[in-house]
DNA sequence: TAGATTCTCCTACACATGTAGGAGGTCGCC
DNA sequence: GGCGACCTCCTACATGTGTAGGAGAATCTA
């Protein structure tokens, strides 16, 4: 059960925790915006099924409810999912840019940031 | 309903049609690895269903069989890919280069190549 | 301390996805 | 012209995901 597969909404409750620490179900639920906020009880089942797969887990209570922080980091769960996207491209990254280029979201910025970063990984090898 | 949501093993099957062009239900499930080779219903099904999302269609019939092929590019597909993980990241491909380069899937002639195209594209602006 | 509030835990349900079987139609060949 | 091979279409079912209600316990407040 190492990086088990988090859902879209899984990962919203989780990016709640990467942002503010450790939350309660209702401080995650109100992290959502006011319009298209999920109930408490649907916040508390994937918060429950997060648990399940040991993506977060309880770290005390206050009152009477529970305090919940992530297990899984950002970037372990980032990873993944890149990796998963890159699968089903076979592996290769250069479709990705490719798109990213057209679409324009790849700054000239972006790609000399990541030419330096990749110049310095390259030199400690 | 323009870019209809594909799973995993629909996209696996648009994949088929994307590479060899045009097939029948039998081609496409002949397409897969014979390790883990779908039953042919369950391929059947999967084409119906993307029948059903306007993702491919009935070109024509050979003997009793029909044949389909793609109406969704591979490249439309892989856009919507891409950019539904990128909005799972806040939009930025910031994250997304970085992952790719500290593990190494990024080299530096993907990043000589993506600076070019995005130079032509700038030039062309 | 009793009522209001808030939580927890359990349960339910609809839709999507992956998987496949069965009934019956159609073809090609002997 | 009949038979086996192959195809279509319908149906089913398990699992995952998003959604939430209800019962009852714990806590706060007047």
């Amino acid at each position: 059960m190492p990086q088990p597969k988090l859902s879209k909404l899984e990962l919203k409750i989780m990016a709640a925790l990467w942002t503010k620490g450790a939350l309660s179900v209702r401080e995650i639920q109100e992290h959502f915006p006011a319009r298209r906020r999920p109930a408490y009880t649907t916040v508390q089942t994937m918060v429950y099924r997060l648990e399940a797969k040991n993506a977060l887990r309880r770290t005390k209570k206050i009152g009477n409810a529970h305090i919940f922080d992530a297990v899984i980091s950002q970037s372990a769960a980032q990873s993944k999912l890149i990796d998963d996207l890159l699968g089903l491209f076979g592996g290769r990254a250069q479709p990705l840019m490719s798109h990213l280029i057209e679409s324009g979201q790849l700054t000239l910025a972006d790609i000399e940031e990541a030419r330096a970063a990749l110049r310095d990984s390259a030199k400690k090898e």
